[in-house]
DNA sequence: TTCGTAGTGTGATATACCTCACACAGTAAT
DNA sequence: ATTACTGTGTGAGGTATATCACACTACGAA
C-alpha cells in the first residue's frame, strides 16, 4: 500500500517487513482536492505529512494580507506548520493544495512513539530534520548573497519541476521579489 | 568538568551518572583566542562544536569577497559548517572566534555512534536539528515579510546580548543589508 | 607621544525593486 | 457567445537600500 513511503525511509534506514508494517500502521492516508485546506492559520496541527503524490504550498500572511511562500512540497517531501505541530500551538500558516494530492498523516505522538519504540525511525527523523535545516540554511544564504535574477535561477535549477507545476506569481513569493519584478528578469 | 554540556543535554534528556560520563568522553575540549578559525573555508570540518563560554561567527565569502554572517553562536549553542561536517566535504564558510572561546568537539563518528548507542542521545539531537530548523525557518520567514528596520529589532528582541559583544557591521552582515543603513536605522 | 586600525556616522548619488495601472491571452462556466 | 477569473507582461513613477566618500572617535602598539 504505502510502498511509496517504504521506499522514501528506506533511502535512508532499511526496514524489514515487520518493522515497516508497525510503522505503517501509524499512518492515515488522505486525498484532498487542488485549492483546499490541510493546515488553516489559527487553528490547531494535527499532522505532519508525507505527500504521495501532488503539490502544496506553505504560506503565511503578514499584517497587510500579504501572502508569502514559506515553502512548496511535492512527492516525496515532508510538510506542516512544523513549528505549531512540534509545539502543538495554533498554526501561524495555511498548508493549500495547488493540485490534487495524497498525503499519509502522522500524529506528533506518533511521531514521537515512532523514534522511542523504532531506532531506526529515531535515525530516519533525524537525518530528516538535519537535511531540513541545511536546506534552511541554503536558502537563507542565498537571500544573503543572490539578488533576485540569481535566485530565481538558483530555484529554477535546484527544482526545475516547479517552473511547470507553479504559477510565477508563486515562486515570486517564494523568492520574496513582487511578480512584476520577477516577469522583468531576463532569463 | 563538562557540568554546562550536562546541564544543555538535561533541558531536553534526563541522563545518569554513567550515560554522561560515556556520553562526556566522546568530546574534546579546545580553547581559542579572538581571531582565530576553528574552521577554514576550503579545508575539513573535523568537528560539531558546543560553545562552553565565548562567541563565534559563521561566515560565508561570496565571489565578490564579501562577507556574509550566517550565524553567531554563543553560549550553550553548536555551531559548524554543518553541511560539510555532516557530508565529509571540505567546508565552503569560516567558523571565527569573536571573542575567546573554549568549546567541545565532537567527531561525526561519534555523534553518530552516541545516535545508535545511546537512544537519548539520539532523541536529543533530534530535537537540536528540529529546532535548528525551526530557527531557520523563523529566520527566512522574517527575510520575506519584513523591511531592514523591523528585522533589527526582532534580532534585538530575540538576541539582546549580540547588540552589546558584536560590532554593527558584522549585525548588518547578519541581517543583510550595508553597515551605512543599518547604521541609519531609527532606533 | 604618535601611529595604525577598528568601529561608527553621515552626505550625495546610483540602482534595484516595489507599487499602481492597464492590457491581453487562456480557460471554465453560464 | 458571453462572462468571469487567472495568469502574465509592461510602462511610469516612487522608495528603500547600496555604494562611494569622508570624517571622527576609541584604543592598543611602537
Amino acid at each position: 500500500m504505502h510502498q511509496i513511503l517504504r521506499e522514501h525511509i528506506e533511502k535512508i534506514v532499511p526496514l524489514t517487513d515487520d518493522e515497516f508494517a508497525f510503522v505503517a500502521s501509524h499512518f492515515i492516508s488522505k486525498k484532498y482536492k487542488k485549492h483546499q485546506f490541510l493546515i488553516q492559520e489559527g487553528e490547531a496541527v494535527k499532522y505532519h505529512y508525507f505527500v504521495v503524490s501532488g503539490l502544496l504550498k506553505l504560506v503565511y500572511t503578514d499584517d497587510t494580507v500579504k501572502q508569502h511562500i514559506v515553502s512548496f512540497a511535492m512527492e516525496d517531501w515532508w510538510e506542516s506548520d512544523f513549528y505549531a505541530f512540534y509545539t502543538q500551538t495554533e498554526a501561524t500558516m495555511s498548508l493549500v493544495c495547488l493540485e490534487d494530492t495524497e498525503v499519509l498523516c502522522l500524529t506528533l505522538g506518533d511521531y514521537k512513539k515512532l523514534c522511542n519504540d523504532v531506532p531506526k525511525m529515531n535515525r530516519f527523523f533525524l537525518e530528516k530534520a538535519n537535511f531540513g535545516f541545511l536546506g534552511a540554511q541554503r536558502r537563507i544564504i542565498s537571500s544573503l548573497t543572490s539578488n533576485s535574477q540569481e535566485r530565481y535561477e538558483q530555484l529554477l535549477e535546484q527544482y526545475p519541476a516547479l517552473f511547470q507545476r507553479v504559477p510565477k506569481s508563486l515562486l515570486a513569493a517564494y523568492l520574496g521579489v513582487s511578480r512584476e519584478t520577477l516577469s522583468r528578469l531576463s532569463s
